[in-house]
RNA sequence: GGGCCGCUAGCUCAAUUGGCAGAGCAGCGGACUUUUAAUCCGCGGGUUCGGGGUUCGAUCCCCCGGCGGCCCA
């Protein structure tokens, strides 16, 4: 940032590996003949990808006569004795080859090249646009200038990078991964994608709060940070639900918001402490509309992404997104995969012994809801492939779920299910302030037992609902998550700088 | 939380039964005016994750710890 006097000496610091005390070496050399290494500025007239576009047919061994003075990175170098070939890149992946002749910039100019540059500086290279003898598209160097010089050695960049770096130093997965630059950009479209198609639809992006004075619109252990100047404890949000829903009540009718969520959990190659989330609430939608609405969403960024809706996986796959989805609902396939009759009013004991004859171990404080969506999750979701919908889930474990309009005992929930994981759950929301209270109260027995992912009523959450909010469908839909089902990648590679342990 | 695997040069990885710690790329010196991961000759580079133990001798075996990965819950 600051501005250092142009007299820093080589680190002092003996422990510096070879390569790196060689580097620093060279800047302080270049520093002592007046070449500063980090020019604030360079005459670039022409970025790489500009050249390219502009000279797409040229024959071997052509000079065009234009001049143009271009910067990138130096990926691959070439010395020989009197011409130097360098492989320089630019941010958006373009790479166009410099040149460098005695002829051209005469002894002193190629000698400083050879003896100054290293893979992975930053230069700045004035010349001709023309073709080599093998026909390489490249700038033949008048002058050139260090634009940025690199004291770290770049990573071989025919191997590749451990996991653990590409994750740690995702600047230098960046620098060399081609994959990794455009993970960055096909999750920009896909948020893009989404914005756009919910504006075309009439809503509305709103941005509530992330620090919450009480957790609240979903069950999962939050973050607890704290307020000097108010005194009080905040949670870093787990779900913008309760918000969104107030702003239902107030009148921005179709509504959703884009954001971060926090749960504080571990995470594995599909969950993330901080990820981030769509949620969209429409007033007179409902569990069937706004099952529809998602599945639009979805096609809709594949499209955008890959222009496909049968998108091409990391692993080389296809995976057909198109047309109407599948949808099964929970106590019907459970029922199927068990080969007898599963519904709400099965005990707790039965079902602990389907359970057990499946080979899955439950928790013995999970009543009925929770263990038909274990069993569930265990039997089916796990399995299923194609896009699916599962509907009807257990009254008991979705506390702010409109209960089914003829079903009794369930409540018209659906989650979306994409090769073997979650997602996007998709409501009929609760507006009888009145069942929401007991619901809430409820859970906030959980809470006090013990059951840190429980939520607390939430008396002006309540408040809301009792000015009276329309009948409402809602969804929430991991973005991270969203990335996974079109790409194929892992969470870790669809968040840029995934949360890990200090070095 | 449990089990298994890994951590060695700047990077990616080898190292026999416990016997002088190596390779490729990268780096340094030299040659080379059409290279494409340039090539050729020469050279340097190590707290083998940390600590302890066994041993004449430990990258290797044992114990404790750190970080990561995979599987299970």
């Amino acid at each position: 940032m600051s501005d250092e006097p142009k007299s820093t000496p080589v680190t002092s610091d003996d422990d510096l590996p070879e390569q790196m005390r060689v580097r620093h070496e060279k800047r302080a050399r270049l520093l002592e003949r007046g070449v500063d290494p980090y020019p604030v500025a360079v005459p670039r007239t022409h970025a790489l990808r500009e050249i390219r576009e502009a000279n797409t047919d040229l024959a071997p061994d052509t000079a065009t006569g234009v001049l143009v003075g271009v910067t990138g990175r130096v990926m691959f170098i070439r010395n020989t004795g009197k011409l130097c070939f360098a492989t320089l890149r630019e941010g958006d992946g373009t790479e166009l080859q410099a040149m460098l002749s005695l002829d051209s910039v005469g002894a002193d100019s190629l000698s400083e090249w050879k003896t100054d540059v290293d893979l992975g500086d930053h230069v700045f290279v004035h010349g001709e646009v023309i073709t080599s003898r093998r026909g390489e598209l490249s700038v033949m160097a008048d002058s050139w200038q260090l634009a940025s010089k690199s004291v770290r050695p770049m990573p071989v960049a025919h191997k590749q990078l451990a996991e653990e770096t590409r994750i740690r130093q995702r600047y230098v997965d960046l620098i060399l991964r081609p994959q990794a630059r455009e993970t960055v950009r096909t999750r920009a479209s896909v948020v893009r994608s989404l914005r756009d198609s919910f504006h075309g639809r009439g809503f509305i992006e709103v941005e509530t709060p992330m620090l919450q004075t009480l957790q609240g619109g979903a069950t999962a252990r939050p973050f607890v940070t704290h307020s000097n100047a108010l005194d009080i404890d905040l949670f870093l949000r787990i779900a913008p639900e309760l918000f969104l829903k107030r702003c239902v009540v107030g009148g921005i009718e179709k509504v959703f918001e884009i954001n971060r969520n926090f749960r504080n959990e571990g995470s594995d190659s599909s969950h993330s402490p901080e990820f981030s989330m769509l949620e969209f609430y429409e007033a007179y939608g409902t569990y069937d509309s706004m099952a529809v609405l998602t599945r639009e969403l979805i096609q809709e960024a594949a499209q955008a992404v890959t222009g496909s809706q049968v998108v091409t996986l990391a692993d080389g796959t296809e995976y057909d997104l198109s047309g109407e989805w599948t949808s099964l609902t929970m106590y019907g396939s459970l029922s199927e995969a068990v080969g007898e009759a599963v519904t709400p009013d099965t005990p707790v004991e039965h079902l602990r012994k389907l359970a057990d004859r499946h080979g899955l171990e439950v928790d013995p404080k999970h009543g009925h809801g929770k263990l038909v969506e274990e069993l569930w999750e265990h039997l089916i979701g796990d399995h299923l492939h194609a896009p699916t919908f599962v509907r009807d889930f257990p009254l008991e474990t979705s506390p702010l779920t409109r209960a089914h309009r003829s079903e009794l005992g369930v409540a018209e929930k659906w989650d979306l299910y994409v090769r073997g994981f979650e997602l996007a759950t998709g409501y009929s929301e609760l507006v009888d302030p009145v069942v929401e209270r007991q619901r809430l109260e409820e859970q906030a027995k959980l809470a006090a037992g013990g059951d840190d992912e429980a939520m607390p009523v939430d008396e002006d959450f309540l408040r809301s609902l009792e000015y009276g909010m329309p009948p409402s469908g809602g969804v929430g839909m991991g973005i991270d998550r969203l990335l996974m089902a079109i790409t194929g990648l892992g969470i870790r590679e669809t968040i840029l700088f995934p949360l890990v342990r200090p070095e």
